[in-house]
DNA sequence: AAAATACTTTAGTGATTTTGTCAAGTATTA
DNA sequence: TAATACTTGACAAAATCACTAAAGTATTTT
């Protein structure tokens, strides 16, 4: 239950993998697609939504690619599936677009709403920077798992 | 964004309509379906889901319907949610029945797996007598909307 | 100017999932 | 034994997902 879709997946993956290339020098949407193994004509659609959000710019021609418009540690997971995905909405009443007329008496309303609103908090918590630092610890416990996260439920 | 199904909002709220109920006398399908608003003959595929989990047990013959086999404290939303939709499993690689080559080095598995624990974490804090003393508060304010929830984002 | 590179945009499509309905049961009790 | 009520399995319309395809626009290098 709760699948967050592929389109959202590819692109925080791809946001990742942009964020990790030089600030200077764009990555291309080729190399994107190879090292997360998402096929370029997906990919496109979706970086085309995230520029179009202001999260990431296009430079155009040889050499050209992408870079992030903000720095990693500006950029949040929730920024980027909210582009891709829209808000958090575990119901349709919760929907702005949609609603419900139980609202006003609907206590599981209010379950879902207070759920909806601690995901949005840890997305929007969790940056960029983040997953960069992450994969240094991970490579550095070589294949052991890393345990420390700084988001993770022992803390 | 990571939208519940209907099924498991349905169910949530067919449970919470029988744990209003007295305990000794069942509640007959046809009264959840109304006051709910959902049809008879999908309640009736949710209901028997339940039934099966061991969440509800069924009384036949006249004045037969459901009732709960735990007190409402003794059942959390999250059990409910799982027998209706599965685990929480933000990504296919975090499913049990799927997975991924790349568990070991993604970190935005990592991420999708935090996010998922925090999740069930909270689903399996909050129970159906929760949602009762929710109602109780709710008809006291009237109209106005309770905020003192003790699974409120105010903390 | 021309060619190469690379991003941009819009349609369309097959597979899957969701959201139910329908109909024919079985079990229990007044 | 009739009425009530739960039980089960099959099925289907609708929506969503997860892409693919193709033609276009913009920029830079030669
Ligand atoms: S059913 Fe829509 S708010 Fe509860
Ligand atoms: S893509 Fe499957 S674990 Fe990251």
């Amino acid at each position: 239950m709760l699948r967050l879709s592929t389109k959202g997946q590819y692109g925080v993956r791809a946001m990742f993998e942009i964020a990790k290339g030089d600030p200077e020098k764009p990555t291309n949407i080729r190399q994107i697609a190879e090292r997360q193994d998402v096929s370029v004509a997906y990919l496109e659609q979706i970086l085309n939504t995230l520029r179009r959000a202001g999260l990431i710019q296009s430079i155009k021609g040889p050499g050209g690619g992408y870079i992030l418009s903000k720095t990693p540690s500006e950029i949040a997971i929730g920024e980027i599936l909210k582009e891709l995905e829209g808000p958090v909405a575990i119901t349709s009443c919760l929907d702005p677009e949609e609603g419900c007329s139980r609202v006003e008496t609907c206590v599981t309303h209010l379950l879902w709403r207070s759920l909806g609103e601690k995901i949005q908090d840890f997305l929007n918590t969790i940056t960029l920077e983040d997953l960069l630092n992450e994969e240094a610890l991970l490579k550095e416990a070589g294949t052991t798992r890393t345990i420390s996260l700084t988001w993770g439920t022992t803390g």
